[in-house]
RNA sequence: GGGCUGGUAGCUCAGCGCGAGAGCACACGCUGGAUAAGCGUGAGGUCGGACGGUUCAAUUCCUCCCCGGCCCA
C-alpha cells in the first residue's frame, strides 16, 4: 500500500512579500490567502540566479577538497580507457579565447566519454622549448643591457626553463578556472627531463635506422635570429622590394635567331644575382626576339639591342624598359631554346661561369619576362632544378646575411643593402635593362618581423621518400584515420603528398639537441646504439643540458676518439618535439597507443597532427591517433579575426568574471565547432539567456520535486500518456547524446536539449502539469506520475548537462542529493527501451498541432477583452473523425489549460470557439467551474480542491 | 596567387531539387502560484551577388564574382 510521504505544503510565501494591494476587507481575497497555503508550490534551495562568477570558484574548491579527479579515476578503474591525447599549448602568455575553446571542447568530450562509461584519463601538457621563449629571455637581457652571447648556454637554458615554468603555472590555473578536469598533478611538459630523453631517443631512432641525413639546402633563414625557421614560424606581410630586369647575353645559341641577343630575366631579389647558376624557361611558352628601335630618355635600354622575352609579357617589358619602338625579329618555343648557353651578367667582374638555359615547369607568364633566374642556394624551385641538372649550390651568403668573403664585388655586403651595389655592378657590366619597385607579400620572421631570405645551409633532414617511404606510409595512415570533419583528411593528405623532406635542425639554444656525432674524416653520422643508450640515460636524469655540460667522451665511451668526431650543436625543430609527445605521454606511461583522439584547431593539420604523424610513421609505421577532430578559429561578431588593434577581442578571463565559465562552455557547445566561430558581447548575452532557461528548468524541477520520496513512484504502465510521451522524448535525446559520444560530432546536440527544455518542458509539459502538481492530493496518481517523471528529468538533465555546465549541473545535483555528492561521478542514465514509442510521439505531435487551434482563438478573445487567463475560457473544439477519439474532453481541458473543452464532431477542422467559462472561479486552482459552491464546507472551491483540502494530506486553511 | 572552408531572419544554427524552418532576441498581450520568472500571439528573410548556366522546377547542382576564415606560396 502506498505510504504517505512527508509533505510540506508551503505555509508561507518564503522570501516573497504578499501582494501590496492585499485587502483584509475583501472576503474572496481573504479566502484565497487561506487556500494558498494548501497549494504545493515549488520549493528549493537552488537559486534562480546563478551568480556564477562567485559560485564557480567555490565549486572548484569543493572538487579540490574531495579530490574529485582521484575519485573519478577510482570510480572508472577497469572500464575501457578513452585517451584524448592533449596537444600541448605553448607555455607563454595568458590563455586567449582560442585556447579556451580548444580546452573546453576537449574537456566536454572527455567528460561525455567518462559519463558514457569509459575511463577518460586526460593528461594535459605543455610545449616549452622554442624560439618565442628564447626571444623573451633575450629581450630581458637587452633590457638589462646584457650581451646574450656572453651568457653561458646552460645559464641561458636555465632562464628559459624558469620562464616556461612560470607560464605553465599561470596557464594551469587559468585552465582549471575554465572547469577543465584532468591529471594536473601528472601533467607533461616537453622540457621535463624524461621528455627530453625520449625526444633524443626518437631522433636517434631516425639516426639508427639510417633515415636521418645531413644536406645542404636552401631554407628560410632569418638573418636577425641567425636561424633557419620552420614553416610555422613564418608570417607573410607586404614588403617593398627592388625589382630588376637583367640581360643574360647569349653565348652559344641553340637556334640562330638568338645570335647576338640577350635573354631578359626579372627578379624581386637583386641580391640573389651573385648566386645565379642558370636561367629557366617554360617549354610551352612562345618567346619573341625583339629589336629595340627607339628608347625613352633615361631608359637603360639601348637602341638596336636584341632581347628575348615571353610574347605574352612583351608589352609590359617594353613599357618597363622604356622601349618606345621595336621590331619583332623572330618567335621561338621555350623548348627550342633550351640548351642555349648564356653569360652571367657580371662576366668580366669575377662571375665568369657559363649559365645554361633550362626548362622549368614552375615558370609562369603572369609577371616578369617569362624567364626565371635560377640561384640554387636561394629558392626551393631553384634548388630542385639545380640538383636535377647538376648545378653547384654556392653558399654565397653567411648566417648574418652578409656575402661570404669569396664572393667577388660584394663580399661583406648585407643582403638587405645589396640592391644598390648589385644594380651598380650590373649597370657597369652593361646588363641592367631596367629597375623598379614592387610591393608584394613576402615572408617574415614571426618573432623579429624581419624579412627572411632563402639561404643554402647544412641542415639535418628526415626524408619523405626513399627506402623508408615515410610519405607513402603517412598517406596510408591518413586513409586509416577517422577525421571529424572529414575534410581534414583531404587537407593533411594534400600537404603530406606535396611537402619536401622534413628539415629538423635549428641553430638555436633552447631545445633538445640533435644528439649526433659526425665523423670528421667521412662526414658520416655515428650510428651506434650503445652511444645512443648513454645519451638517453644521461638525459633521463639530467635533461638535455647534459649534452652541453658533459665532455663528448662521456657519450662516445672508450670505442671512439672524441677528436675524430664533431658534436652536433643544432637543436631539433620544436614540431619534432611535440610530434614525439605520443611516445613519452602515452607509450612511456603505459597508456594505450595509438590515442583514441587528437583534438586541435584546424591550423594543426600543418602543425601537430602533421609532425606527430610523420614522427610516428617514421619510427612505428602507423599514426599515433585513431581519430582527429578539428575545430575552427574564433572571430569577432562580424566574423573578422580578433586583434588588439581592432579592439574586438574577447578574453576568457573577462567572460569568466562577467558571466561565468558555464556561459563560455555553453557558447562552445552552442556553436558549430567544425567551422569558425564568433564571439562578442551580443553573442555572450544570448548564451546567458539560453543559460537562464536551462537553469530555471532545473530550478522548477527541483522545486516541484520538493519532498519527493520513493514511495510516490509509479510504474511506467500506470503513467498517463503525457508522462509516457515525456519519457519517450528522453529516449530520443539520449540516443542523440550517445551517438555524439561515439562520433564526436556534438553540433546541435545541446541546442536540441535547450529546445527540449524550452518547448517540450517549460511551455508544454510543465505548464500543463502545474495544476496537478500544485493542487492535486499528494496521493493522486496523476501527481505521483508527474513527480516520478520529474525525478527522471532531474537525473537526465543534470547528467546530460554536466559535461558542459559542469558547475551548474553540480549545483543542481547537490541541491537534491547533498553537497557531498557529485554529478560528475555519475553515468548517463540507462533508459528502458520500452520508453521509446514512436506511435505515441506521432499521436502527441498531432495533439500539439490541434492545441494550437485552441491557443490562437484564446488570444483573439483576449484581444476582445472577453477573457484574461486561459482558465477563464470554455472551448468548443471541432474535431474530424480521425481526431475525435484522440483524447477525451477532460484530457483536452488539461492539455489546453482551460476550464472546459467540449468536442464538436466536425468534417472540417475550423478554429475552436472560445467563450468565457460559466460558473465561479475556484479559489484554490482558479478553474472556472459551475460546481464551485456546491460543497458546503468549502463554498469557494471546486470539488477536486475541496477533496484535497479535506483529505488531511495538505494543510487546511485557517478556520 | 594555390589548397581547404564558410556566407539562410538581429544572433546561434537546421534544411540542400519541386511548400523558407527552429531556438533566442524583438513587438504586443496574458499572468495575484517558476515572478530580476512563466504562458500565448505576432512581426521579421528577393536563402552573399550574377537577374549567369543546367533543369519542367533552384536557397539547394555548375560557372564566375564579392566578402570572411585556416593553411601555404
Amino acid at each position: 500500500m502506498y505510504r504517505l510521504p512527508l509533505l510540506h505544503p508551503r505555509t508561507a510565501p518564503a522570501g516573497r512579500p504578499l501582494p501590496t494591494d492585499f485587502s483584509m476587507n475583501d472576503a474572496a481575497t481573504e479566502q484565497q490567502r487561506d487556500y494558498r497555503d494548501t497549494v504545493f508550490l515549488p520549493q528549493t534551495s537552488f537559486p534562480m540566479r546563478g551568480d556564477l562568477p562567485k559560485k564557480e570558484p567555490q565549486i572548484l574548491a569543493k572538487w579540490d577538497s574531495i579530490d574529485l579527479w582521484s575519485k573519478l579515476r577510482a570510480a572508472s578503474a577497469g572500464r575501457p580507457l578513452f585517451i584524448l591525447h592533449d596537444g600541448p599549448p605553448y607555455a607563454n602568455g595568458h590563455l586567449h579565447i582560442g585556447t579556451a575553446l580548444n580546452k573546453i571542447l576537449k574537456d566536454v568530450i572527455n567528460r561525455t566519454r567518462q559519463m558514457a562509461g569509459y575511463d577518460a584519463n586526460y593528461i594535459p601538457g605543455w610545449d616549452c622549448h622554442g624560439l618565442p621563449i628564447e626571444w623573451k629571455v633575450e629581450e630581458e637581457y637587452r633590457a638589462k643591457k646584457q650581451d646574450k652571447d656572453a651568457v653561458p648556454i646552460l645559464d641561458f637554458r636555465a632562464e628559459c626553463r624558469a620562464y616556461a615554468t612560470h607560464w605553465m603555472g599561470v596557464q594551469k590555473d587559468e585552465f582549471r578556472r575554465l572547469g577543465v578536469e584532468g591529471a594536473w598533478r601528472d601533467r607533461y611538459a616537453t622540457m621535463d627531463r624524461p621528455s627530453e630523453a625520449a625526444i633524443a631517443g626518437e631522433i636517434c631512432k631516425f639516426l639508427l635506422n639510417g633515415a636521418l641525413y645531413r644536406g645542404l639546402r636552401p631554407v628560410m633563414w632569418s638573418v636577425v635570429e641567425k636561424t633557419a625557421l620552420a614553416e610555422a614560424e613564418i608570417e607573410y606581410y607586404d614588403h617593398t622590394s627592388t625589382t630588376i630586369w637583367v640581360r643574360f647575353p647569349v653565348v652559344k645559341p641553340s637556334v640562330p635567331a638568338l645570335e647576338g641577343a640577350a635573354i631578359v630575366i626579372w627578379t624581386t631579389t637583386p641580391w640573389t644575382m651573385p648566386g645565379n647558376r642558370a636561367v629557366a624557361a617554360g617549354a610551352e611558352f612562345d618567346y619573341v626576339v625583339v629589336r629595340a628601335d627607339d628608347v625613352a630618355e633615361g631608359s637603360l635600354a639601348r637602341a638596336g639591342e636584341k632581347i628575348v622575352v615571353a610574347e605574352a609579357l612583351l608589352p609590359a617589358v617594353l613599357k618597363d624598359a622604356g622601349i618606345t619602338a621595336h621590331t619583332v625579329l623572330a618567335s621561338v618555343k621555350g623548348a627550342d631554346i633550351a640548351g642555349t648557353v648564356l653569360a652571367h651578367p657580371l662576366r668580366g667582374h669575377g662571375f665568369e661561369q657559363d649559365t645554361p638555359l633550362l626548362l622549368g615547369d614552375f615558370v609562369t607568364t603572369e609577371a616578369g619576362t617569362g624567364f626565371v633566374h635560377i640561384a640554387p642556394g636561394h629558392g626551393e624551385d631553384d634548388f630542385v632544378l639545380g640538383r636535377a641538372n647538376g648545378l653547384d649550390i654556392p653558399e654565397t651568403v653567411g648566417d648574418d646575411g652578409t656575402f661570404n668573403p669569396w664572393v667577388p664585388l660584394f663580399a661583406g655586403v648585407h643582403v638587405y643593402k645589396a640592391s644598390d651595389p648589385v644594380c651598380s655592378a650590373l649597370t657597369e657590366a652593361g646588363n641592367l635593362l631596367a629597375r623598379g619597385k614592387i610591393v608584394h607579400s613576402y615572408p617574415h620572421s614571426w618573432r623579429s618581423k624581419a624579412p627572411l631570405i632563402f639561404r643554402a645551409t647544412p641542415q639535418w633532414f628526415i626524408p619523405l621518400d626513399g627506402p623508408h617511404d615515410i610519405r607513402g606510409k603517412a598517406l596510408a595512415a591518413i586513409a586509416a584515420t577517422q577525421f571529424v570533419p572529414d575534410q581534414g583528411r583531404n587537407r593533411i593528405g594534400s600537404m603530406v603528398a606535396a611537402r619536401p623532406d622534413w628539415c629538423i635542425s635549428r641553430q638555436r639554444a633552447w631545445g633538445v639537441p640533435i644528439t649526433v656525432f659526425v665523423e670528421k674524416k667521412s662526414g658520416q653520422p655515428l650510428r651506434d646504439p650503445a652511444v645512443v643508450a648513454r645519451i638517453v640515460e644521461a638525459f633521463e636524469t639530467e635533461g638535455a643540458d647534459a649534452w652541453y655540460a658533459s665532455p663528448p667522451s662521456r657519450f662516445l665511451g672508450n670505442d671512439y676518439n672524441p677528436d675524430d668526431y664533431e658534436q652536433v650543436m643544432d637543436i631539433v625543430d620544436v614540431w619534432f618535439e611535440s610530434g614525439c609527445t605520443h611516445a613519452f605521454v602515452l607509450e612511456k606511461r603505459g597508456l594505450p597507443w595509438p590515442a583514441d583522439l587528437y583534438l586541435e584547431g584546424s591550423d594543426q593539420h600543418r602543425g601537430w597532427f602533421h609532425s606527430s604523424l610523420l614522427e610516428a610513421v617514421g619510427t612505428r609505421g602507423v599514426a599515433p591517433f585513431k581519430a582527429v577532430l578539428t575545430h575552427g578559429f574564433v572571430n569577432d561578431e562580424k566574423g573578422r579575426k580578433m586583434s588588439k588593434s581592432l579592439g574586438n577581442t574577447t578574453a576568457p578571463e573577462e567572460v569568466a568574471a562577467k558571466f561565468g565559465v558555464d556561459i563560455l562552455r555553453l557558447w562552445v557547445m552552442s556553436s558549430d565547432t567544425t567551422e569558425d566561430l564568433r564571439i562578442g558581447p551580443e553573442i555572450l548575452k544570448q548564451q546567458a539567456e539560453l543559460y537562464r532557461r536551462l537553469r530555471n528548468t532545473l530550478r522548477w524541477v527541483l522545486g516541484s520535486l520538493d519532498g519527493f520520496s520513493e514511495t510516490e513512484r509509479v510504474t511506467f504502465e500506470e503513467m498517463p500518456e503525457l508522462e509516457r510521451w515525456v519519457l519517450h522524448r528522453l529516449t530520443e535525446i539520449d540516443a542523440k547524446i550517445r551517438a555524439a559520444v561515439v562520433s564526436y560530432d556534438w553540433t546541435g546536440v545541446y541546442p536540441d536539449l535547450h529546445n527540449f527544455c524550452s518547448v517540450d518542458l517549460s511551455a508544454f509539459y510543465f505548464d500543463i502539469r502545474k495544476d496537478a502538481l500544485y493542487c492535486d492530493r499528494p496521493d493522486s496518481l496523476r501527481r505521483r506520475a508527474a513527480r516520478t517523471v520529474l525525478d527522471q528529468l532531474h537525473r537526465c538533465l543534470c547528467t546530460w548537462l554536466a559535461p558542459v555546465l559542469c558547475f551548474t549541473a553540480e549545483e543542481a545535483w547537490g541541491a537534491r542529493f547533498g553537497e557531498e555528492s557529485s554529478v560528475h561521478l555519475e553515468l548517463f542514465p540507462e533508459l528502458p527501451a520500452e520508453w521509446h514509442d514512436d506511435a505515441l510521439a506521432a499521436k502527441w505531435e498531432t495533439i500539439r498541432s490541434i492545441r494550437r487551434r485552441i491557443t490562437v482563438p484564446i488570444e483573439e478573445s483576449r484581444k476582445n477583452n472577453e477573457i484574461g487567463s486561459s482558465l477563464q475560457a470554455a472551448v468548443e473544439l471541432p474535431l474530424n473523425a480521425d481526431h475525435v477519439n484522440l483524447l477525451d474532453e477532460a484530457a483536452w481541458t488539461e492539455i489546453a489549460i482551460v476550464s472546459s473543452v467540449q468536442i464538436v464532431p466536425a468534417t472540417d477542422e475550423s478554429p475552436s470557439k472560445v467563450t468565457p467559462a460559466s460558473g465561479a472561479k475556484c479559489a484554490r486552482c482558479w478553474k472556472v467551474l459551475t460546481e464551485v459552491g456546491t460543497n458546503a464546507s468549502h463554498p469557494a472551491l471546486c470539488l477536486r480542491c475541496a477533496d484535497a483540502v479535506e483529505s488531511g494530506l495538505v494543510c487546511k486553511p485557517a478556520a
